[in-house]
RNA sequence: GGUCCCAUCGUCUAGAGGCCUAGGACACAGCCCUUUCAAGGCUGCGGCGCGGGUUCGAAUCCCGCUGGGACCGCCA
């Protein structure tokens, strides 16, 4: 374990129910997830939903599991308790009434309508530390109204009764007692007005970590025009939690020893607040792609076996019948064989299709410009295997082509487009040994090759 | 308009004044392997935004400029 660890540690996630978890929100659960574990400490899920026009218990949920699949979990919460609960803000009023009023009497706040708000006092110097960026100096001039030299008063309390995103999270934040604020880089200009509000009620004030932003393609903040936003829109692109993980961790923080292709254990390992970047980060898909194509790699057969079923089961495949049949480690085997080949679970299931189905090689495929004959001579010797191993089936192949002085390229490529209907397969003789002889000499019945 | 932040290959990043002729990864290009590439191996292309300082020495420190971004809501 390293020095930074320290069981005090409490760092939270507090999201607003208003839509599903999408990439930023679960780029700062993440970082805020890797300090909890690599520090020992506890990370907190609060529900910020003190937007009653927006917010939904559905999208709580939502976002709940979109933690989930990333493999976020966490140690108090809405779902779970937790010794400084409630964790969702609107059953907290209370306590914000109790603070405002506070506030309130010390004239340190007023009304205005049905609203409590803050009085900014001028000449206050409001700078802080961040363990990203470093000194942050602002002094509360600087905290004007748009457009005007005003000074800008902060609402504490809305006129419905609800607190505000920036009182809350100071009043919570406290009573919670959390050590650490990570967030992201769009609320550095919101830290100045919380620690009046922490001053103004004399508690202590966080250690805050900014987080850099993410940027599309356009470097623009990462938002819905630039496609897919929501998490969950990546796990149904065929893109892995481990994955999506590993590249998240990636953007605005490096392992180290030029390590890229990572487990969560390992990330929390070597995870260091001190060493996030602080310039904005571009979601690249490329980057994400390769990342997902390794983890994919590194599969155990039968996990990446259940991770790409379904998209064979998307493409209209009986995926339940093969497994019936021939067996789930079969089907598994058949992935294996596959090494690499795919780069999200979807690809890999289009690019192996035919070892679910021979339909499919139907559609895609005939024979019809081969001479047939000349090639039915060539399958027949080859299938004379004993045993239908790959290595016999090629050595036979080789015996045959050199015997008759022609290349194997044209034998191996229409065996290759009659068994898989593609261009592209593993190894031809390996994919034969494994849809066995059977199913070789049923696709090649079909298409008049033997 | 105001406040704040940022600035290394196209992208993600390493770099804490000499280990930097700036390292790695993705992408791209080429070559090799070969029955195919969407697998594997190798090579290449490509960057410290600009200008001033400080220093024997600066990608690293300071200032200015330029360029980007965020915020300035009774949204969070």
């Amino acid at each position: 374990m390293s020095v930074t660890e320290n069981k005090n540690v409490r760092v939270r996630f507090a999201p607003s129910p208003t839509g599903a978890l999408h990439i930023g929100g679960g780029h700062t659960a993440l970082f805020n997830w890797l300090w909890a574990r690599h520090t020992g400490g506890k990370f907190i899920l609060r529900i910020e939903d003190t937007d009653l026009v927006r917010s939904t218990k559905e999208y709580e949920q939502t976002i709940m599991s979109g933690m989930k699949w990333l493999g976020l979990d966490w140690d108090e919460g809405v779902d779970i308790g937790g010794d400084y609960g409630p964790y969702r803000q609107s059953e907290r009023l209370d306590l914000y009434k109790k603070y405002a009023e506070q506030l309130l009497d010390e004239g340190k706040a007023y009304k205005d309508g049905e609203a409590i708000i803050f009085k900014t006092e001028p000449g206050q110097d409001i700078s802080f530390d961040d363990i990203v960026y470093g000194r942050v100096e602002v002094n509360s001039d600087g905290l004007r109204e748009k457009d005007s030299d005003k000074l800008k008063d902060i609402v504490i309390i809305k006129s419905d009764g609800m607190p505000t995103y920036n009182y809350a999270v100071v009043v919570d934040d406290h009573l919670m007692q959390i050590s650490h604020v990570i967030r992201g880089e769009d609320h550095i200009s919101n830290t100045p007005k919380q620690i009046l509000l922490y001053r103004a009620l004399n508690w202590e004030v966080p250690t805050f970590a900014h987080l850099p932003m993410i940027l599309g393609r356009d470097k623009k903040k990462l938002s819905k025009r630039h496609g897919a936003t929501s998490i969950y829109e990546y796990r149904d692109m065929g893109y892995m939690p481990d994955s999506v993980f590993n590249f998240l961790a990636l953007l605005g923080w490096s392992a180290g020893d030029d390590k890229e292709i990572f487990t969560r254990s390992e990330a929390a390992d070597l995870f260091e607040l001190s060493k996030v970047a602080r310039r904005p980060a571009v979601f690249d898909f490329d980057k994400l792609n390769y990342i997902n194509q390794e983890h994919l790699k590194r599969l155990e057969p039968l996990t990446r076996l259940n991770m790409v079923a379904p998209f064979w089961g998307e493409a209209g495949l009986d995926v339940e019948a093969v497994k019936n049949s021939r067996g789930e480690k079969w089907l598994a085997d058949a992935l294996t064989l596959m090494a690499g080949r795919g780069r999200t679970a979807k690809e890999m299931a289009e690019f192996s299709d035919y070892f679910v189905s021979f339909e499919p090689v139907k559609q895609r495929w005939n024979a019809d410009e081969l001479d047939k004959d000349k090639l039915k001579k060539f399958y027949e010797f080859v299938f004379a295997a004993k045993d239908f191993k790959a290595s016999e089936l090629e050595e036979l192949a080789r015996k045959w082509v050199e015997e008759n002085g022609v290349k194997m390229k044209d034998y191996a490529m229409p065996l290759r487009y009659a068994l898989t209907g593609m261009k592209v397969s593993p190894g031809i003789f390996e994919v034969a040994e494994h849809l066995g002889r059977e199913e070789c000499e049923k696709r090649l019945k079909f298409f008049g090759l033997l």
